[in-house]
DNA sequence: CACGCAGAGTTCCTTAAGGGAACCCCAGTT
DNA sequence: AACTGGGGTTCCCTTAAGGAACTCTGCGTG
């Protein structure tokens, strides 16, 4: 399929894709966060093709999203998130919190998130890391920045 | 390529990428929040194949993300984003703001946030909708919701 | 010590999706 | 009547995803 290469881009979306954009990427990062870090559980729980899921692996391991980790004196890895991967568990969080508004329809969200602060069951929002009011889309003005050279 | 169709599962984030998962996708939507909201711009801009943005174009609207819009007696269109789409930048600053962090090396980021209400340069910190502390991945129980019933 | 087993991948084939270039259609403009 | 420019289609080629079968490695058991 030869598909372009992201990485080459000025743009840290197109950057951010090129780690864990392909597909099925984001969804493996979400098994090893809840706790499906070997190959087996997470080929199963998914359904991926293993072919496949070692692709991604190796290609999150390259990246120092995930780290690959013996946990026998056997041949038998598991796979757990760096600092780097872990920060990319909050992405998913944002994508949970659109696909709960948008998509969940009638039977309302799959998975809940209880907030250890607070106790209570919430979700993210996005604040301005400055002054702590809300940030979105239309809060804001795009200027080029250091690394927006030719 | 037969690919699997990650709707059919019981979660938000397979559900989103459902919608915005395919290669390019984010990056149009990027550039449709940015100004580049007719065909040849996109194209031009991002130098994907004219079949393949046709494809998305029409997924992204299908979906309720992008609306087609006259902008001529003649037969032109430009795209824009409805709410739902607009929502979906966010989940953009959130890449940006990943991607920034771990990727963008000695140039710096390659764009920058003016947060309208502080006027300062910044970029967006995930907090509790509820509490308003930070919420991260490591900050939170997972449970299932009402959606995840068999 | 041979056998079996389980985890963790390979290998190989089929099918479909992305890349790219050429082509087409429509409605003004000259 | 020909030209132009936006907005797509068509077609072919290559490569990636699916899927099933196969392999390899070391315990554990009889």
């Amino acid at each position: 399929m030869q598909r372009t290469n992201f990485a080459e881009l000025k743009c840290s979306i197109a950057r951010t894709l090129d780690v864990i954009g392909e597909p099925w990427s984001p969804l493996i990062l979400r098994d090893v966060f809840v706790g499906f870090t070997r190959f087996d559980q997470i080929q199963g729980d998914l359904g991926i093709s293993r072919k496949v899921l070692t692709e991604r692996l190796d290609h999150l391991v390259a990246h120092g999203v995930l780290e690959r980790r013996a946990y026998d004196r056997r041949p038998r890895y598991e796979y757990v998130l760096t600092e780097k991967g872990t920060e990319l568990v909050d992405l998913l969080m944002v994508m949970v919190g659109w696909g709960d508004k948008w998509l969940a329809g009638e039977a309302g969200p799959p998975v809940l998130y209880r907030h250890h602060a607070c106790g209570e069951i919430s979700h993210v929002d996005l604040r301005c890391a400055h002054c702590g009011e809300p940030m979105h889309a239309g809060d804001v003005d795009v200027l080029p920045g250091p690394g927006s050279a030719a």
